[in-house]
DNA sequence: TTATATTATGAGACTCATTCTCATTAGTAA
DNA sequence: TTACTAATGAGAATGAGTCTCATAATATAA
């Protein structure tokens, strides 16, 4: 399925346009694996001669990660990050505290852990946030 | 140690004045063990007839954090929440994605697979922040 | 104690990411 | 095409948190 389809599906179930703005905003977060902030999405766009506003992109961007197609991170520093979500499994992050550095690791201990405790609280687990903040090895070797 | 032995022991590491205000602010947070966030801190003061400015609430956190005697939540809602910290064990947190209830939890497998996998990495673990968002037993059942 | 030197406080201005408003523009179903 | 809506853009608004600076309070020295 192309970009542009998995777009249009999408909308469609959302009940929501196919405009250019939309399109040129997910072609630009599907075809990076960076974890972005959505001032680096407009500016992106911007510096390709694509003048979307940073009104349609955060409106665009929530479209797209109540569908699925993109991963909204809280990295705790006031900044929201966004990541292609397409044809990647599941993962948590590590983050150098000096650096700004994001890894992803994912583990299935912990996965299952994390059921057996919310099952013996009686809840049902909705989402979780999973952060490891290091030091990495580049900024731990100085 | 008394109250006030612990956070003059805190100022004074940091080289601050013990004021009434950091005082009352400190005795605020030590008696709960609730969730809260700045400004539930700020009215709670307010109503109790002690008129602390929002500034020094938010800069009074910040010492008491910085010495561990306080953490700091971020729940990704924008809003900063503080829990007493002293005489606690280590622990994450459950967080009802309805009605915003608040539970811990700590589980050593956890704990150390954490460390595994920053060490596979070749890093060095500083913190971590681990939230399940659930829907708890009460809202489930409605 | 009392004077002196700082530091802390309060009020409100400011910041910055994000959301909202509303007039204009553009999809879309017929 | 038309006609009906929904989407967009520009900039105002929001809200948590931070900063500024004149005034008040604390710690230190005498």
């Amino acid at each position: 399925m192309s970009s542009s389809d998995i777009l249009k599906k999408a909308l469609k179930k959302e009940g929501l346009r196919y405009t250019h703005q939309r399109q040129a905003i997910w072609d630009e977060l599907s075809a990076s694996d960076e974890h972005r902030d959505a001032e680096e999405i407009y500016l992106a766009l911007y510096n390709s001669g694509l003048k979307v506003s940073r009104a349609t992109v955060y409106r665009t961007i929530d479209v797209l990660v109540k569908n699925n197609l993109v991963r909204k991170l809280d990295l705790g520093d006031g900044r929201a990050r966004y990541e292609n979500k397409m044809d990647t499994a599941h993962h948590d992050h590590l983050i150098c505290v000096q650096c700004g550095k994001i890894e992803e690791f994912m583990d299935n201990v912990i996965e299952n852990r994390q059921e057996v405790i919310v099952e013996n609280f009686g809840y049902r687990l909705i989402r979780h946030i999973h952060q490891l903040f290091v030091i990495c090895d580049e900024c731990g070797s100085k």
